[in-house]
DNA sequence: CTTGACCTTAGAGTAAACTCTAAGGGTTAT
DNA sequence: ATAACCCTTAGAGTTTACTCTAAGGTCAAG
């Protein structure tokens, strides 16, 4: 299989994949005469192992942690695998809650505001702004 | 008020202050015989503006744009500012809903592997990994 | 009059994950 | 044999919001 062959059977571009592979999270096994790249079956697994992973919301340093254990199971725990991906989850549930503060104060400035088409002069947004009154600054870690 | 005390007053490092100035996002109005930067009150009250603005989830794209309707109200609508903040609102909904995803995915991922201390052989992340079975990719947008 | 804290600038570096470009060589179908 | 499309590389550019550096001028205290 070729780069622009695998590109189009995994859903990343060839310069992505080429771009993982600078990065060391991939490579193809074989080179044509010509220097194309040539994808194996366990090449393309492993594509498909890095393609999986970051759906999952893995970063791509993560990725290499997680590859270097696929490959040599033996010498791994489930521990170090559910580490990592419980370390992910922590911080993906930060972030979700910084963004729901955010939503927050979205909506209760929106709320304070009638959104009408004449002039801003006593916008209430604005004014809250100007007046350091974002709602709900509080529960802030 | 010189930038380092503005600094201290407001929590942004002076390197900040500077860097949102670069961007056209504040300014101060003076400057003193030897080249330094002294801010009025107006420019205070406009660097707590972008603060709070910040703070509130806005980008300093966004920000730019309620400076200049905060600068002439009365050329601008409730609506223009209520349009920047519900976009805004939608975009952080929308990030949200994607963290929730994968939120998702790695708790199942991690009620899936036990996490013990063996070797990670038959470890059920990595196999779930490998055979492309992301639990819940169905909800895409 | 010197030390140390502060100020100035332009510009480079950081993070993450791509994305694209230039300049050139290879392959395939007609 | 030639157009159309594929492949190669190193390296630069994108986004956002900083963060830092170098090289130097300014100011207050002792």
């Amino acid at each position: 299989m070729k780069i622009s062959q695998l590109s189009a059977h995994c859903g990343l571009s060839a310069h992505t994949l080429r771009f993982y592979e600078k990065n060391g999270l991939i490579k193809s096994s074989e080179r044509s005469a010509s220097g194309y790249r040539r994808y194996s079956e366990a090449d393309i697994r492993r594509v498909e192992f890095v393609k999986t992973a970051r759906d999952a919301g893995f970063s791509l340093d993560e990725i290499a942690q997680l590859l270097s254990i696929r490959l040599d199971r033996d010498h791994h725990t489930c521990e170090e695998v559910t580490s990592i991906t419980r370390h992910k989850l922590e911080s993906i549930n930060e972030k979700i809650a910084q963004l729901e503060e955010i939503r927050q104060s979205l909506q209760l400035l929106l709320k304070s505001c009638d959104g009408g088409v004449d002039s801003a002069v006593h916008c209430s947004i604005i004014e809250a702004l100007d007046a350091g009154k974002v709602p709900i600054e509080e529960a802030n870690a």
